[in-house]
DNA sequence: TGTACATCAGTGAACGCGCGTTCACTGATGTAC
DNA sequence: TGTACATCAGTGAACGCGCGTTCACTGATGTAC
């Protein structure tokens, strides 16, 4: 998947496919009972290895959770970015960003999950997470809306950090952050289960968020 | 807090005020280190008893984590009919969701954080999570927006089990929801911490999107 | 091509820990007459 | 008001468990000459 990835010599390619099998059942363990019940033992067994042997791959329980934090973020990015290839709008990043969250729910609450008390994300996460709002802003100043929301605007004008140095107008600025709450909002609340039994749609009410984020409804 | 809670004979009374130490110390334990990380045993300790005792008062460790995310669902329906006392509308059920989020986030993730695979809540659960919607539902029904969706509307005018028998129209229903899902949106991405660093001020953005749910900018 | 050595994946035993939960029990508090 | 009995909060020992992690080790694989 990731260039790279597969080493050089025998013994590196060897490396590699044995970490890459233990995060993969470390992703089916998350998947089966939550990322806290993560057991690096369990891990072991499934893959008929004795326990302390992961040690020669990961530092321990919280490297292989970090990594695979990492994980998700790198591939949220790639998604991202892969949707807003040529010079599209936000229409497709949000198809994306759905396409995404849906395709493994536990993956995307590795990224926005209930954030454990005391853990601190390291630092290249927060490069990737600069890069998919970079990204955002880029569809953002393609996308048009009839929306506006001046005092808002004025406010991120001033308050732009997160932008670092996008050309990005006021106006884009909203765009990006108003596109990234409301879908996060709904893809949230449909992932952690609180539409079932509702009767709705969730796709419907998330296309139509979409519509007013891109093609504004006067 | 919560009327008829003190009982009757002194030995209800101690009961249910050992309960309610048992869930504080549950709550302080949490707001520590997660959800995942509750244990009765050291709760019991830091209330000067032993372990077993603990069993006294609840069926076991799930029976006190239940008990717990109903109080928080409670907690969250008696805000907001609070906030909709009189015939109020959805901007003030807005400011105090917020304020309700803010004063123990560990409670906001009891009810929408990550869900834990194989847990399912309690029936009753889902009835104060109904009864929550119906208060949303009235504001709705006294908020105006310009806004309209007529896609959404259609769709939700065909499936709204969730609103029950509810005289709220069509665009109402819309309202409900989009109130929910997107200011949502905005207090889960600060609860989780999405926003420190990025600049701007998580109020001002939430105040925007409340803004436009209640008395739309044309 | 063959030998000597270095690297390194994986094992198995062991450590200490805290967990939830059960059980038989003690002793204090409340109730009935 | 006092005595006999029932209720019930809390204890302490014990069970079995799985966890992360360390350590000294074996044996296979790769490297250098």
């Amino acid at each position: 998947m990731v260039a790279g990835k597969e080493g050089r010599t025998p013994r590196e390619r060897y490396r590699s496919q044995v970490r890459a099998e233990i995060k993969e059942r470390a992703r089916e363990q998350i998947a089966a009972s939550g990322a806290p019940g993560l057991s690096l033992n369990a891990i072991a067994k499934q893959m008929g290895m004795s326990g302390p042997a992961l040690y020669r791959y990961f530092a321990g329980r919280d490297d292989l959770i970090t990594e695979l934090i990492r994980d998700a973020y790198r591939s949220l990015a790639d998604a991202v970015r892969a949707a807003a290839a040529p010079g599209a709008d936000l229409a497709g990043l949000g198809r994306a960003l759905r396409a995404w969250a849906l395709d493994d729910p536990q993956r995307y609450f590795l990224v926005y999950g209930t954030p454990v008390p005391g853990y601190h994300a390291p630092d290249d996460v927060t490069t990737i997470a600069r890069e998919i709002m970079a990204t955002l802003l880029d569809a953002a100043r393609l996308t048009e809306d009839h929306a506006d929301s001046p005092g808002l605007e004025a406010h991120l004008a001033q308050h732009r950090q997160w932008a670092g140095d996008h050309p990005a107008d006021p106006a884009a600025l909203r765009r990006a952050l108003s596109f990234w709450t409301r879908l996060h909002g709904v893809l949230s609340l449909e992932l952690a289960g609180h539409f079932t039994g509702m009767g709705f749609d969730p796709a419907v009410l998330y296309g139509a968020e979409l519509d007013r984020l891109t093609h504004a409804v006067p």
